[in-house]
DNA sequence: ACAAAAGGAGACCAACTTGTCTACCATAAA
DNA sequence: TTTATGGTAGACAAGTTGGTCTCCTTTTGT
């Protein structure tokens, strides 16, 4: 991976998860990065390609860590238990992986594209899914209702941490949970 | 209230809710409003105090929306029945006070505005505060955790429906809410 | 050493942004 | 009729946006 395109990735990633994607514009991620423009556009064919490269990263960055966060979880109880606790840590701005909690990166990017059919919104969709079926992986209860209750609450404690500012989003979910 | 400022108010809530606050300038807004500039600027001092007054619009028909729907409901069960039925006509946009649905504005507008202490992260969290009152407000169950957990998973499915695109998002909670 | 590739600084471009202001028109009230 | 209020079309301004391009330097590969 050539150094300046990582530099330039790293960096769009940085300001526009900080910031949304429309309020940065590549001027701004040039000067921060100290790039030229014209090497910007060697390597990303629009501010749009390297929107969608931010979002393979930040997609990559998440499956990571909600896997190494799902490690070891042999029951049911423990992926609820390791999957809302790690998801508590990034509420905080304490797993370092993950950066300072801005909302999620994709549910913030498909507010701000609102085409349903533009490349931006369905990543952000295959990301969706890929959380999903990471979770669902390491659940042996195989009633679809676990991974629904699961998969919803985890947005749910999403926007409750980032919009609503609650910081018990994430053990409210494990309380609810444990009644399942 | 003055007609063109609710005529200003009414087109910017549609355009921007469609299209997202920073992807709709205000000669966007003038040009399908047919309303001039400076009368714009002579009933709201800028851009974000006409984004205010949509937000405070969107709001006082989600609340309406939200109490029409819950009329009646004397018991847990209905509330929950009620108000996931009334989700689920929404995300298919069949809840013609609420119009198409993109998601929920509110979440919507904090994912644009990145600033904690911004007037519009501000009226969103009251947003969201008000609508998990008038939830309370039906409940006999005096659980909290009744509460949180539809709260939790209202927000949750507003997030499955929009950003992956879950048909059955609200349904699903249901069947989650009924094993409780 | 030479050539090709990668990269830099920054000018240039057309379009767009938010907000101010001019000159004028229409309507309502006294 | 006159005055006050509300509104219109659109010019103006400074700044920003995403993208193109020129001239030059640095790095890499042969």
């Amino acid at each position: 991976m050539n150094i300046k395109r990582q530099l330039l990735i790293d960096t769009a990633l940085d300001l526009f998860y900080e910031n949304g994607i429309n309020s940065i514009g590549i001027n701004e991620i040039l000067k921060v990065s100290g790039v030229a423009k014209k090497t910007l556009y060697s390597h990303f064919e629009s501010k749009e390609a390297l929107v969608l490269a931010a979002l393979e990263q930040r997609h990559s960055i998440f499956i990571e860590w909600l896997t190494l966060k799902l490690q070891g979880a042999d029951t049911d109880e423990k992926v609820i238990h390791q999957l809302f606790t790690g998801l508590a840590g990034w509420f905080s701005d304490s797993e370092t992986m993950l950066g300072h909690f801005r909302g999620c990166f994709f549910i913030n990017s498909s507010a701000e594209f609102s085409n349903p059919n533009s490349d931006v919104s369905a990543f952000c969709q295959l990301h969706k899914q890929r959380v999903r079926e990471v979770i669902a992986q390491h659940l042996t209860n195989q009633d679809p209702l676990l991974l629904d209750a699961i998969s919803i609450m985890q947005e749910g404690a999403i926007t409750a941490a980032y919009v609503s500012g609650d910081d018990s989003a994430a053990s409210k979910c494990i309380a609810v949970l444990q009644r399942l």
